[in-house]
DNA sequence: CCGATTGTTCAATTTAGTTTGAACTCTCTG
DNA sequence: CAGAGAGTTCAAACTAAATTGAACAATCGG
């Protein structure tokens, strides 16, 4: 690296290093790997398409992670592809409307928690019909009820949440 | 242990399991340890408040890590406190009203990172501002746009959050 | 106020999750 | 169709986060 023409253009400035920074601590809140959030933020703050290698070169991450974190981010909806003309490589864009962002999550990490909560709440309702003793198997019938309300609240709450947010 | 008269009070029932691995699912889907999980979770099920030690030994968890747990359930309102009558120590129940539930998620975990968020664009449209490229200063510019405009809908966001899932 | 009991704190350990990097596949082009 | 470049995969290494447990503080009753 040292006998490199030109190490700038491997490097981030401050400003993109402020952004890259801004969206680790982002993605973490919503439990996502730290190298996503510094792709996103890296592509974000980028007036160009970049390549894998760009990626690779300006974070200083491994290959590995930046084609898994650009995997999450696409199916996420969060970066799209533009194949770059007379090149052969991908080169990768930002979205940047909230409602896409927000429906990719709800739609990859959101909705099959509820699925899976509905199916568990499901068969606990069954094991709960199960129970002997009547005053302890009607408690239970109240708590597995109060359950199936928490999902429907849920359930009603996501469609309103990605109305709102589509401005 | 061995030669206690009565090893089943300290033993989770099957479906008393069966709860306690549903709320450590949940709660990891919020990015809260599973401890939270299993404590609430036996809360839950349990038609009784329990002490600190109960939950000790129900779950086979340490007591330094249900004492944290109880610690961080309490500060988002999801368990209250009952003083034991005769008894010295304290039992805890679960609050299990969604309304009250997300209401000390979104005080505790989401508005700090939002008013965290608004801070650090506040910096960021400073630096921004100070670039010396027209054409780079017009493109960030542009882009601290998008993320106040993220923002002002995410707290725009909330309260009808809390509206809907009060019932 | 002493000793017993309840609950807290935090450094050390363990566990879970992320990143790396080398080997691999795929595809294009000369 | 050989070889070069782009991108993927996944076991191993590393890092971050949760848990433990022992020492400590607080409180109560005798």
């Amino acid at each position: 690296m040292a006998d490199l023409p030109n190490g700038d253009q491997y490097e981030m400035d401050p400003l993109e290093r402020q952004v890259v920074a801004m969206f680790v601590d982002g993605v973490r809140v919503l439990g996502l790997p730290r190298s996503i959030g510094e792709i996103y933020g890296l592509l974000f703050v980028s007036q160009t398409g970049l390549s894998l290698d760009d990626i690779v070169q300006r974070l200083g991450i491994s290959k590995g992670s930046a084609s898994q974190g650009l995997r999450t981010l696409k199916s996420l909806g969060a970066v799209r592809e533009t194949d770059g003309g007379p090149d052969r490589r991908t080169y990768y864009e930002p979205a940047i409307e909230l409602k896409r962002l927000v429906g990719g999550f709800i739609r990859e990490q959101i909705r099959p928690h509820l699925e899976s909560g509905k199916t568990k709440i499901d068969r606990l309702a069954v094991s709960a019909r199960e129970i002997e003793d009547p005053e302890r198997r009607k408690f239970l019938g109240e708590r597995v009820e109060r359950l199936e309300n928490w999902m429907r609240s849920g359930g009603r709450v996501l469609p309103v949440l990605q109305k709102l947010l589509g401005q």
